[in-house]
DNA sequence: AGTAAGTTTCAGAAACTTCTGAAAAAAATA
DNA sequence: TATTTTTTTCAGAAGTTTCTGAAACTTACT
């Protein structure tokens, strides 16, 4: 009988849930499952390893390494004496969170509040334009929240982070 | 010359905008439209206007709004002497968030747990095993703290997460 | 320079998501 | 009950994203 789950299982388990999480997160299934399998790799693999684990092509490995280095989830490294290239993930779990909330930010909320200020100096002269420049305003105040709260996030590091929210949930 | 915008170009505009970050946070550009439609709507609205006013299908209209719907971003509304049914935003943008995560909550980060939990148990018999069971309580350890943090948002109401954040942050 | 090893690109294919519109179902009225 | 109005469903169309694989490119060794 089998009490323990074995490593091959497991580790399918995980490239799986970690590719299903981040396809609603907006970073693809297999970029999501490169950046899993290297987490828990614990040597740097060649881009022929990930191909072949993840029985992928060599475009598409290639395609989602470059993605995830761009993200600053994944560097490249060389090994003395051999022409390939290997590549690690960023194994700090709030990094790597870090690094994903920048990134988002960046592609979302910046772009949402440069609109919102271009919206706000809208004429009210009927009651459509007043309830659209008050939702403006409400989304205007709470954007900036957000933004002072995960700027805050971002410069922090874990423990302060694990430490301040700890105490606020007692 | 325009120095003020005019209603036209600033719904659009929103609308535009809405629909972005929407398809950016796994609900599609046509339900974030529908719903940026009612939040500054001052009166409900129809799906026939709802149709009219986005250009888009019966069926998609009924589609999006039901799902809005079960999301509880959206209300029915019937109106005294009228068959046609006609359709409210939640305009308080908290509640909006707060409707936002508790369903991904539920959608991406309850099912994470699970899985997290069932390969804690993994036999640590080889460095693979050892690397992957690290990484695995690692997350645990992150995950539940995310969760707990996103409980207690959901269970705060507005002034007390404005006022919190705000003393963070100095 | 020539060759071999490795990396990048990209056009078309495959897979997936969303939308349409007409038909079916449901609800309200007469 | 028959008619009219409104809502729902769903098969196929349209649109979007992701993937493949072969060719082009780059690098470095002989």
């Amino acid at each position: 009988m089998n009490q323990k789950m074995d490593w091959q299982e497991g580790k399918d388990k995980f490239l799986q849930a970690w590719g299903a999480l981040g396809s609603s997160w907006g970073i693809n299934r297999t970029m999501a499952q490169i950046h899993a399998l290297l987490m828990i790799s614990p040597q740097s693999l060649s881009a022929d390893s990930v191909m072949e684990e993840l029985k992928i092509s060599r475009g598409n490995a290639n395609m989602n390494l470059r993605a995830l280095m761009d993200w600053g989830l994944v560097y490249k490294e060389l090994r003395a004496g051999d022409r390939k290239e290997y590549f690690v993930a960023e194994k700090d779990i709030w990094k790597v969170v870090r690094q994903i909330i920048i990134n988002r930010k960046k592609k979302e909320l910046d772009p949402m509040l440069k609109i919102l200020d271009e919206i706000g100096g809208i004429e009210e002269n009927c009651p459509e334009a007043i309830a659209l420049a008050s939702t403006v305003r409400d989304l205007k105040l709470f954007s900036s929240k957000a933004d002072s709260t995960l700027e805050m996030l971002v410069k922090a590091d874990s423990n302060w982070f694990v430490g301040t929210f700890m105490k606020m949930i007692k």
